[in-house]
DNA sequence: TTGAAAGCGGTACCAG
DNA sequence: CTGGTACCGCTTTCAA
């Protein structure tokens, strides 16, 4: 634990008895071949012998890059969430890029600190994986210091889900996922259905909710019923709320089939079924979204649309990486298909 | 998305009218007394107005310090590693620190890369939540560069939970939480009990495999019994692979009681046990580790023994944050107690 | 209270 | 192919 200190290009260059700049070339990977063959080695062993690391920070100073970019969540545990990371990480591994991820358990104010903060960091570029539909204008703002490309929730008119928001955006096609859930109960015969909404400042819920909404009322006589509250989090406790109000309308105006936007709000609503004595799905059908661990393991197993995550962050990260190299990412929006996984939680009506 | 260069210090002081050491001296919290208000005044205008950030890559070349952390995680996805992320983040929060994640997937050579890297970076401190038992040497090794904290995991000698690595150490007491988990099943009258190993490179599992094996041979007339495999994975696969063994034993020699070493291990074993036509807990108890999202949720809902994975990650943090300072963290390793968490999957024999 | 100047550890341009 | 040198943006010591 003695000398903290490690060797610098310096260190070496001394040692193998040559200038610094040759040194830095001999362990270039773009300009080692300027250097003689002979020199080269001895660069390389004086380095090795010595334990040089590069310092990166000096490195980053001088090359006004520092090979990171930043990456924004909003939930770290949620699993989603690791594979986006897993989907960024693969393409940064291939140009050698790291991720500095921060979290901002969906506040605001987080949000924007964490920007500030990678900012100042300056990492290359900034993946935000967490945005709500009012950060638009903070974000392009933003973008002027350092690129930013959107992933996972777009933001801007929460009206207009076709809208692009000026910023690169690789997301899932939430309208899509929701009208097919709507569409499979519709042709398990169910007329009277309802949803589980989240957060109406997030696309994905908004988008959900809209997609959900569009394909019951392009069908002739199915009708969306009850409130229209959104859960402030997407939890089992606000899930199980919305759906006992949900349970509480009069008999003939209950839902007999209920789309939550998210799997954990979906058992809630399993868990409100129960409390009021029906059974899922005899009485009453439920989808959820997300594909979470283990949500094939509740009972019943759940229907549920799954997100291309990996793919997200795939894409998200070559558009970063694009940005950085200066190109402007073409097509500026890709949307991936989500995915429903049938299990056992919808029944014939 | 024009310039995309960010205003400097010396773009402050022309600005205001002043040197750029007296502007640094004005934006820093701990200087600004030595200057006029007057002058500090326009120089937080300067700043405000041409949107000034500090460039920390160039701060922490000067002051040899870069406000970071390293983290090496195994697997993000788990949700256990979020909450520890978590707990690192509250205290990194208070000292403004940052958090650098990276991933090995439980693969050494990996985890050597990431070590690698973030020396590279000159992260202040590494905490490291991914090591393997044989890994002690190298991380010695690396700690004469990096300060490095063990968390979760401890590395070293396989046989002795107690035995100090030389590096700072936050776990929890996985021998004492099998041992709980042992005694469970022994006072609800189990006499064949059986383990299905995780991964033997790692402390983890073979502390509760030795806290537990302990606890059942301490008692006069409870017998361990069935193979002595490992899973690869902590995957419901291998949990069903061992299991399935367990179960072919002829039917005197059978368990009675099955414990896990992770939850997705278990969830396997409920799938051996329903394939072999047996019932849980009525014919064969079990017993999990972690309290997963949604374990709960299983059928039975599964008893298991949860970590203090929270405060794991404010201990290590705190023991970063007191190498960086140049303090010996004291004491150099704490444990902390895993909790039983009792639900439905064992029975009384 | 402010200015001047050195320097952290590399990279890259220009000479030779 | 190699050496010299300026400089990235900030902090800090020394002088004024």
């Amino acid at each position: 634990m003695s000398s903290r200190r490690t060797a610098t290009l310096k260190d070496i260059a001394a040692d193998a008895g040559i200038h610094v700049a040759t040194a830095s070339r001999a362990l270039s990977r773009t300009h080692s071949h300027l250097v003689q063959e002979e020199t080269r080695k001895r660069v390389l062993e004086s380095a090795e012998r010595l334990g040089y690391r590069v310092n990166s920070v000096a490195r980053s100073l001088r090359s006004g890059k520092t090979g990171t970019i930043g990456v924004i969540v909003f939930d770290l545990a949620n699993p989603f969430t690791a594979t986006v990371l897993r989907g960024i990480d693969e393409v940064l591994d291939e140009t050698g890029q790291l991720s500095v991820v921060m979290e901002t358990h969906n506040e605001p104010e987080t949000l924007r600190r964490a920007v500030e903060r990678l900012t100042e960091n300056r990492v290359d570029a900034i993946i935000v994986a967490a945005a709500h539909l009012d950060d638009r204008e903070y974000l392009l703002e933003a973008a002027a210091a350092t690129p930013i490309v959107l992933a996972v929730r777009r933001s801007g008119d929460p009206a207009d889900p076709a809208a692009l928001s000026g910023l690169p955006e690789a997301l899932q096609d939430d309208v899509k996922g929701a009208a097919e859930a709507a569409q499979f109960f519709l042709d398990h015969g169910h007329r009277h259905i309802a949803q589980v909404h989240g957060d109406s400042r997030i696309s994905s819920f908004v988008d959900r909710g809209f997609g959900f909404q569009s394909a019951i009322e392009a069908h002739g006589d199915a009708a969306l019923v009850g409130h229209d509250g959104h859960a402030h989090d997407s939890t089992v406790a606000e899930g199980r709320r919305l759906a006992a109000e949900l349970l509480a309308l009069p008999s003939q105006e209950r839902p007999t089939a209920i789309f939550a936007h998210n799997d954990m709000l979906a058992v809630g609503v399993l868990d409100a079924l129960a409390e009021a004595g029906l059974r899922c799905p005899e009485d009453v059908s439920v989808i959820g979204y997300n594909d979470a661990p283990l949500i094939d393991r509740v009972t019943p197993p759940l229907t549920t649309v799954k997100l291309p995550a990996f793919e997200i962050g795939r894409h998200a990260a070559q558009m970063a990486v694009d940005l950085i190299d200066g190109k402007e990412p073409d097509p500026a929006r890709v949307v991936l298909p989500a995915e429903m996984v049938i299990r056992d939680s919808v029944a014939q009506r």
